[in-house]
DNA sequence: ATCCTGATGATATACTATTACATCCGTGTC
DNA sequence: GACACGGATGTAATAGTATATCATCAGGAT
């Protein structure tokens, strides 16, 4: 019993079904992963696959719940948490604090934590970058005899496509 | 059954019993909201007092306890979500969303959200405030076509008093 | 007294995350 | 090939955080 429910083989099937810019995303995910000499294992790799299809947060257990159907098994908890922590550690996803929830980061290699610009109405999330930010935010906590390690920024509000002055809402 | 736990009177009781610099904070967040023209009720100003007294970031179901012990029967999460709730949306307290807790917010009244600097080794906040800081995040959401609404920041680090440097180290 | 309303109380359950331990599988070694 | 090792995975159980739902209470308005 316990036999492994992701065989790479399997793994690299459940991909080639996804869009081309998943795969394109994931393959820079890969790549860069190599390079730094810490290949990603197969669960990792398909999580962050489902997470860059989606372009918006989504929760623990809903991967669960996905990762189940694709594979045709339970998967447990711990397997997802696993997958997440990895990619949270090379910073190739970010947590969403706010909403407990998790987001593929567009720009795998930075090292900066990311701006995340959450639209309330279609869900959507935009990343953001502004170095002025980040020394403003450094400056102001040393101000403060506080020495920052590691931060938090996400912004709440109305994407471009879901505000009344446009054409056509942001429902998809 | 179901008798009131937390009558007005036993509540005065317990607040008299506190730090003169939760009591004083208390009053002014009683006057901020009584100025505008919705009183606190009792549970959100036991909530109050107690996360005025700690200075540091204390989980919905730490203060369950607290205030378990406190009024002398078992309090249920609903009771102190509710009272949570109704602090947030005055702005009275601040969640914090990176540890699934809550703080007293020194400056009641103040409609900006605010800028918490969490100390990792001794757990205590601070808070910032920086207008500059508030206007830039405004502007770069908007040259994305966002529009803010709310924001989350909050700053991971080590605070003056747990800075190697610092001669006693902050463990209290 | 009756009705209304906001605050509170109680039960149950949903959602998020971790601890602890067992198993598998590729790799290097002998 | 047999063996030991370590990283990744699988399983069970449980801890921690939050909400939905309905019942009850207190106090003011009629």
């Amino acid at each position: 019993m316990a036999a492994r429910l992701l065989q790479p083989d399997v793994l690299q099937g459940l991909i080639a079904g996804m869009a081309k810019r998943t795969i394109a995303a994931l393959e820079r995910a890969r790549v860069h992963c190599v390079a730094h000499g810490e290949p990603l294992a197969a669960m990792p790799q398909l999580v962050f696959a489902l997470l860059s299809q989606q372009s918006r947060p989504v929760g623990a257990y809903e991967l669960i719940d996905d990762i189940s159907r694709l594979v045709g098994r339970p998967v447990k908890p711990p397997t997802i948490y696993r997958a997440i922590d990895q990619l949270l550690e090379r910073k190739l996803i970010a947590r969403l604090a706010s909403r407990n929830a998790f987001v593929a980061c567009a720009h795998p290699g930075h090292r900066h934590d990311c701006v995340l610009l959450v639209c309330d109405r279609c869900g959507r999330t935009a990343e953001l970058e502004d170095q002025k930010l980040d020394r403003l935010i450094l400056a102001d906590a040393r101000r403060s005899g506080f020495e920052p390690r590691h931060r938090t920024l996400e912004v709440e509000g109305t994407c471009h496509a879901c505000q009344p002055s446009a054409h056509g809402g942001g429902k998809s």
